[in-house]
DNA sequence: TCTATACTTGACTATCTTGATCATGTTAAT
DNA sequence: ATTAACATGATCAAGATAGTCAAGTATAGA
């Protein structure tokens, strides 16, 4: 579970898409640019991924922009993470492991999950309300 | 904490220290990349690293080689993991962090702490311990 | 002292991943 | 038709990762 900018990108992108998730419009990459400090063609391509893996979808055309596929009450941290592709990061696996090998692999896998149950434990409507009680100028400028 | 090759080698390199850390000489280079699969050129560079964090201390010369600087009772898996550099995966720092990129920030060094309290729990001394037990011919051939 | 063994050091390379950017095309509202 | 906005594919620079190489130094033993 190997945080990156684009894994960060895309966890304020679908914050920001579960803050609005009952308004009426969609809301657009620029809206979210704004407010967010995140390159623009660089959204775009966090975007196109967290479609292609189904957690959020587009609307095509002026007016157009994103919204949450599903609710923000059943989206977790973890969801994310995984959509952006990071990879458990217990190490290649040889051809022929030792026993040596194998434990450590297993203990690699432990960390990993230690981790991933984290993320797990984060749903993305408990962050909105967090950030939104904490600082409510947060999503709306 | 991203585990990389380097980790793993450099793990089962200690673990073979570990292993002779009673012996009266010391463990070359090429006994441990003929029992565990490592790359020689590779390993003197893990090792380098390792000896420059104090966690072995190398004997020069004909009949040289490398020895645990601690007792394998006292170094977890954590210590050889930051030995060998693992960054602390919480992204890079922005300059001006919105209050979202906050929490953000503290879930990512959250989920972090979880994987490394894993890996603080894993003794050399009982890593060893568990491979001699479960298949002796593991570290001598 | 000579020699073989083994560590020391520093430089070097290829490949992959990350963090972007750009140009061009397509869709839909007005 | 025009315009706002997404869609797609190509491209790119920098850094990390995995691994290699060559030349030097120290020590044990004959």
């Amino acid at each position: 579970m190997t945080i990156s900018a684009r894994v960060h990108y895309a966890a304020l992108a679908m914050a920001e898409l579960a803050a609005r998730q009952d308004d009426i419009a969609p809301v657009s990459i620029r809206e979210i640019t704004d407010r967010h400090g995140v390159p623009g063609p660089f959204l775009v391509q966090i975007l196109r991924t967290l479609r292609a893996a189904g957690l959020v979808e587009s609307i095509r055309g002026s007016h157009g922009g994103y919204r949450l596929a599903a609710d923000a009450s059943t989206l977790t941290l973890l969801d994310i993470a995984e959509a952006m592709g990071c990879q458990e990061n217990g190490c290649r696996t040889e051809a022929t492991p030792t026993p040596a090998d194998e434990m450590l692999q297993e203990i690699w896998r432990e960390a990993a999950e230690a981790s991933r149950d984290v993320l797990a434990s984060k749903r993305l409507i408990d962050m909105v309300d967090q950030v939104k009680h904490g600082d409510s100028s947060m999503f709306y400028i």
